[in-house]
DNA sequence: CCAATGAATTTTGTATACAAAATACTTTAG
DNA sequence: CTAAAGTATTTTGTATACAAAATTCATTGG
């Protein structure tokens, strides 16, 4: 019986540019509402427009790029409707990523939750931004993986990517996040205790408190830059 | 004070492309699986491949190809595990939709509702498979109005796009039919209500029940298949 | 006759070319 | 000097060109 053939190839341009960009999009380096020079990114990156463009398509079906016709791409913005329309889907979908995710859990998976809650709080104490999101970004992976739904993942990381261009833009408060680890340890709690139902809830709630929080910041960011023109 | 100016203008030949593409794709004409011959289909829709290349990326991020570095493009298999993988999904966006729906709306639309759901009731007895489909539509489609949430709209029709193939592929069997039909009359009672909370539940068990009901139908296709093989 | 090797062909990824549209820049009439 | 009209330049969408890789086909040795 014949195998079925594992086609192992180094990616085209064109996935590296989609990720390239990504990055330059998602950090804020390329700013919202700017126009995308094709020229210009051509010769940054040395290749020609064919790939570029194939590039920007995909960017544009994520929703990070805005495909005018005949007037070319332009770096898509982040509004405060945006941002209301997409929490709610994160919530939801991160819900049943959590209930999925309780279905499966090992031991050695709580343990591990529990590992990264303490360096959560760790760092939260000490200060570390840096160190709390990627403990923070760590223990959603962990869900993720134990949902064991690519398909899910997918929705997730593409909703993700617009949303966490809004946190680029505004640090986070200390209120919001001290209450944020609270939170946490009550996502441990669900987890340890594999209440799929409970843990869909409380990650629906952190999910609608991080959008208030990012609202609020957005919306006194917006009035400084306003007193500022 | 400056407008904001309105850009209106002609599709590129792309987006046409798309969308061909998707309704070929969507309804089984371009077979799950089969190699997609660049070449022919440039014949076939007389443009050149650089149009027809950006639309096969396009279709790919939303799942209905699959693109294989220095192999080509395929058309993405339906498989019993992407259908299980997306209908969980499917069924919290759906209920989130509901959810939302249930907030603002309106008499009209309520009363709306009734009348598709009558047709609803009436080409089923009649057996009329195309009517009964397209009040389906129409009604799924008027929680999504009244949702009004752009980009939920946009994500649930990804997601439709993928598993409206399987549909695609077997016949709807008498008893789930009737059984649709008569969620469907719970699905007018909680709208006529505005219990959002319960609206979405029925939704995702009515997503639940349609999964069910369409791999049990898939995998007999399948023993069929493999009887005549 | 079959498997493996190598040449011919097709397909794929990327670059370039070119026409049509949009934008920027002049020029000129008021 | 300003505003409108016309011209030049850039940008965009699509087609074509071309090299590299993959596939197909033929050939040859076993």
């Amino acid at each position: 019986m014949a195998h079925e053939p594992i086609a192992i190839s180094r990616r085209p341009l064109h996935d590296d540019l989609v990720e390239q960009l990504r990055n330059l999009i998602v950090r804020g380096v390329l700013a919202p509402g700017a126009k995308v020079q094709e020229q210009a990114l051509c010769d940054q990156f040395q290749v020609s427009r064919t790939p570029l463009r194939e590039a920007l398509r995909s960017l544009a079906t994520e929703g990070l790029v805005t495909l005018t016709p005949r007037r070319g791409a332009t770096i898509a913005k982040v509004t405060r409707q945006d941002l209301e329309e997409a929490f709610p889907i994160l919530g939801a979908l991160e819900a049943l990523a959590g209930e999925l995710a309780c279905a499966n859990l090992t031991e050695a998976q709580i343990a591990e939750a529990r590992r990264l809650q303490a360096e959560l709080v760790a760092s939260h104490e000490r200060g570390d931004l840096a160190a709390y999101s990627a403990a923070n970004a760590a223990t959603h992976q962990l869900i993720l993986t134990a949902a064991d739904n690519p398909t899910l993942s997918g929705f997730l990381k593409t909703l993700d990517g617009r949303v966490r261009r809004a946190r680029y833009m505004v640090n986070i408060s200390g209120v919001r996040w001290a209450a944020a680890v609270a939170e946490h340890a009550l996502i441990l709690q669900a987890l340890e205790a594999r209440d799929g139902k409970r843990l869909g809830e409380i990650l629906k709630l952190h999910i609608a408190n991080k959008l208030e929080a990012l609202v609020t910041q957005l919306e006194s960011a917006e009035e400084e830059a306003k007193k500022a023109s």
